[in-house]
DNA sequence: TATGAATGAGCATTCATTCAT
DNA sequence: AATGAATGAATGCTCATTCAT
């Protein structure tokens, strides 16, 4: 029993060493992008060796997916809270709406969102064409579970959920590339998704 | 005499060779994008030596945001011309939603899209950044200009105008973003585009 | 007595291991010759740990050093047994040369004559050159050993029996350089050993 | 006609840029062997940058083949001569082979051989395999020509001349393998030279 | 004006060896 | 006795920029 604790224990040790060099690194995509992080700044800010960070991952590519993996699980998960919990939808959607603005608004230089551009614009090869449609598709499938709340609630039409889903993610991501050059205004997130509230078929 | 039209034909060959450098640069960017790009891509290219660049552009960032200024004033020229004789908004509306689809689902590869976003990311100071902005305030007018258009025939209503161009300005940038991961299906564009001329307020 | 065999018992089960790591090691020497053969490369092949295996063993040079003085030990006793029973020297001569011919020819690949040479080439330390000797003080030894049997046996002349065997040494060696680059014929192998045997003083 | 001579003159000394790396470079090999020496040793002797060298060749592999190659062509050539001049075949082989001896037995260490050797056995691809056949090619090519003097001089029959040619290279291979070891001495050298020379078939 | 040879800082990655447990 | 996580020195190679001619 001690043996198989003991065992358990380096395990949980090496996870944690793990997520320790994820949030590290994480910090570190956050203030540089993708591109200008090299190994040597991972590193420096976790405090390992040079070859000690290769015994938990091969690349700061592999890093980086595994950041962006954990990362966009958890807006999915808050919205199926909140479809467990029936939330009204238009408490749900609201919040949703707030949270975009907010982000694009305020926390664009310390998000991942530049990071996760200038890897997408970079990695054209089959593996990573797939993993960038996983997470497009996990964006449409939180916004598609958001609307499916509404119209379970009798708020709103079943009609067109997918075209309408998609035209938000489309939205939000041409919002994003705008945000990032410095270029939007409150006004503007305000008035493109005051045109989209009206746009969803309440019943 | 002949000393200043000697030193005007030297003028003209200096811009001739800068021209020539645009050219063959812009041919680099659409193959490679703008990050892969070296110096040695384009001297290779353009059949110049390599010191000789530098005595017309001071780096790749200069030939670059030079090829996209040039390539940008196409545009809103075509929509002027239009505009000038009065073709009927509907057409002039129609061509403009097919030239994107066009481009969104055959060009992306041998376009400057990719060339375009990787410059965009990977540049936050203020003057790349008021370049960026720049561009989109182009695109923005661009469709404005169009919109007004069908104002003046009476075929839309004059209302928020603005907020409309903007809203197909970040689809269309959506929509980009995912055509450049390959994610991007025909169906898609048609649906997006059918959303958007529904609510185009026609009289 | 129970300590002393419980001790011996230890002693064995090191002595097991110690051969385990041997075995396995040679077969990584035989597939990837020596220069390509890391500590890991042995490691994974033996199930052992990281650190276990430097209890058994100082350096990779060192395992593979063992590794050829159990093999060379072969030869030679193979020989010593014919001698022993007095084999007609031809028999023990044509399969000798038999066997040199198919190792030649058929499993250069699968033995260890790339890692030999890898490792003599590499290694100038007094040590090794005495290690290097032995070995191929080994060889002439075998050799000369086959030669004596003939003479015993009255069907050769004792005349320059140490130039010959070394004759035969030095030209398989050479016969064993060429094989490894591939470019050696069975004719060519042939020819050789035809031409050796008619220089053998037959009486 | 200035330019031109320019332009020669540009050549010649890019030219002579590269000879000088050979010659620095084959000084590394012949103190280091080829497994040892890196692109940085080279550098150093070499008293160029480290981008510099790469202008020239593309790693140490090139740098050594083309080594090789200026050193081969060199006894193939001196051989050739002493045929043009009908040099007597006796002078001619003895020659040759007291030259081999020197080799073998004074100036192994600040010879090229080792680095021959090393080079030979890490280096598997056809390419390379190509490459080191043709470098025994010339080897036999080589004492071919000068037995075919004989022949051409009456002094020796011309049968299985090939076959002779062929195990004076594997002998002169095997010596060396050995001197490598620093096993040989110089009665064994005379020996077997003695007894190839025994095998000549003279008129 | 034009050339292109030369520079050297910067980065990813491997691996033998150690040592706390 | 055995483990395996951690270390960090070492190396090949690229590329923007300079400068002598």
């Amino acid at each position: 029993m001690n043996f198989l604790m003991a065992k358990l224990t380096n395990q949980q040790r090496k996870e944690n060493k793990r997520q320790s060099i994820l949030e590290n690194a994480k910090r570190v995509f956050q203030r540089k992008g993708f591109l200008d992080v090299t190994m040597a700044d991972i590193i420096t800010e976790t405090q390992i060796s040079r070859g000690g960070i290769y015994l938990y991952f091969k690349s700061v590519d592999e890093i980086f997916i595994e950041v962006l993996k954990q990362r966009n699980s958890h807006s999915l998960d808050n919205i199926n809270d909140e479809v467990e919990h029936n939330t009204p939808f238009e408490d749900v959607f609201n919040e949703y709406l707030q949270n975009q603005k907010d982000r694009l608004l305020n926390h664009i230089e310390d998000s991942l969102l530049r990071a996760v551009y200038e890897f997408y614009f970079t990695h054209k090869s089959p593996t990573s064409r797939q993993f960038q449609q996983e997470q497009f598709a996990m964006i449409k499938q939180t916004i598609l579970t958001m609307l499916k709340l509404g119209v379970s609630q009798s708020k709103l039409d079943d009609q067109q959920l997918i075209p309408l889903s998609e035209q938000l993610m489309f939205l939000i991501e041409g919002l994003s590339v705008l945000s990032l050059t410095g270029g939007l205004t409150e006004q503007q997130v305000d008035q493109q998704f005051a045109l989209i509230n009206q746009r969803i078929p309440r019943v």
